[in-house]
DNA sequence: TATGAATGAGTATTCATTCAT
DNA sequence: AATGAATGAATACTCATTCAT
């Protein structure tokens, strides 16, 4: 339908002007009305699609968590191997992050402020559970070490959030041989 | 002398408000003007302290910077075997992170957002070498991954930030056996 | 156009307000609070029709100006004899100067002040032309005294200033029969 | 003595600095700070020996008007011949506005502003009688064309201040040769 | 006499949001 | 659905003035 998709259009726009201008400024430099200018509307038009700014931060955090957390399962199942399965599942995630500059980096900025409710922020982080029940699975099988999943997580997938924020402010470049050897520093620190 | 504790006493009193600020509400609701009542000052009186909001923020993120900097050397010296001066570190991290929650939940949210400028950022990193001149001496005696020190950090240090902002959020908590766990993560992660 | 009428109100009602206070209290008594609540507007919305308060003074001064030049060459064509066109020149900015006492008085204190940026003061020049011109011609045909276009014009024209001052002050007020006095005394000075 | 001098001494400077900065930027942007700073003094100072900024301003208002007004009639006597005692009096005021441009300049301002008040005004004017006698002097002698001292005034005396203002500007430089052709202008204009 | 610290009241400007069209 | 105009409330910052010392 043109209609609906001129609407899909319009919200879009928005979110992704918004993904832009705080990931460029920050959140106290992204006001509605550069939002809308960017996005090609008027500052009024925000509100047909979102109720207010918090809305509009909540729902483009939720949709670029959702494609995060989508892009991180591609070509998983659940029945493989641990160790082949969480290699796929950090190959990804070190592919989202190091190469979706743009999504990471907001992703990185709202979890370390408080400008996002805590329940919007729980509702993120709901899609990582195939990830949990692998590392579940793992350590009935005597191959990850009995850590909590939240230590595990801090070992195995967090470190990537810091060498992409090395990697967007020119600090650093991962070729491929680097990463192999990442890979084997983050299989190092949960594997028993 | 009195008058130069009275001074040093309103400027950090105004340093202190501005950190638990922008911890509970963000940089962006951090407005001077509750800044200086939180400090029981006139906003005006800020003023005579710092030159603007910028210098502010700079100021505490250097000062917070600093004392975290000194937490994490003390007790260590250069020659010290590679893994017992790590350990040192490392522990001193874990505690200042897990424990001076306000100031490591500061300095996470000033690293991951465009609100310190990046002049300043570089300068509050320059105590951190003696860490870096450690590792450059574990890979030389074959103890540790010859890997980079974004890498080395990203995997020894940088977990820890999520642990902190986890137990800040109450989601979850770290006694000390888990702790020495998390700590053999992290010598798993590095180590040859 | 309602729309466009509307719109020109708005911004003329705002030039009107400042031109009144300007005159009354001066540039540092002008506050855009009190522009806008003598404009019948909220102080948000002269930034709609300016970009600043520089911005909004330096708009008023070159129109007030364009005004004033408009108003001096009424009348006049350049094929008048010398005297003539002179004489109607004179008048008419002695008409200005002492019936337009508002735009007068502001545009003399313009003039006085560093508060107009000397690039849009130079602007607010150029429709001087004709006068300079003419006075050119004079000094050709051996009416005009061969001086300098600023010394013609202090004796000429800036006269006028002062007196209008005076009016303006209750100090003095100019008859038909003295301002023909007046205008024999500016053309005895320039006059060969 | 010593004590007196002193005082003296840090009021002048007050009034020097006050002098310096309103004629560089303005009244606008001359605040008690910036002239105690340049007289090299504390802000809290300068209510020693100044009721507030208005008084202030006055009394170097009131000032230089003084200096001025006293140096115009250097070297003139009450029974000098009409066109000689006016022709000395022309020449120290066209000196004065040629050659203390600083003080020249702030008066030219001050005239042109709501910011001195109306009754110190007046005060500054009264030392200026002697001119206004020695015209109606030459009115009953029939050199001088009966016209108001506000018209003569503005014609024998005025156009100096819009010449030392395009002097200021680097606009225009008036040498002895044209100094005594703009003498010849305010004769005729007045002469009868 | 002199001051540095302090501030209440103000200043220009911004911004999220509303509303008539 | 879409918007341009409008604004109340806020924001960072300034300044003339005071006061304890």
């Amino acid at each position: 339908m043109i209609k609906k998709e001129k609407i899909t259009d319009k919200k879009s726009a928005l979110l992704s002007a918004t993904l832009t201008l705080v990931n460029d400024h920050g959140f106290h430099d992204a006001p509605m009305s550069k939002i809308a200018k960017l996005a090609g509307v008027a500052p009024a038009t925000i509100y047909l699609y979102f109720e207010n700014k918090q809305n509009l931060i909540n729902t483009l955090y939720l949709e670029v968590k959702a494609s995060f957390n989508k892009f991180a399962f591609n070509g998983y199942h659940e029945d493989m191997p641990v160790k082949k399965g969480f290699e796929i599942i950090w190959y990804n995630v070190a592919d989202y992050k190091l190469n979706q500059i743009k999504e990471a980096s907001f992703l990185s900025q709202c979890d370390n402020t408080p400008m996002i409710d805590e329940e919007i922020r729980k509702e993120g982080l709901k899609h990582l559970q195939p990830l949990l029940d692998l590392w579940e699975k793992g350590k009935e099988e005597g191959i990850i070490k009995p850590l909590s999943i939240f230590v595990l997580y801090s070992y195995a997938i967090y470190p990537l959030s810091f060498l992409m924020a090395m990697q967007d402010r020119n600090l650093y470049t991962l070729d491929k041989k680097v990463l192999d050897e990442t890979f084997r520093a983050a299989w190092d620190a949960i594997k028993l």
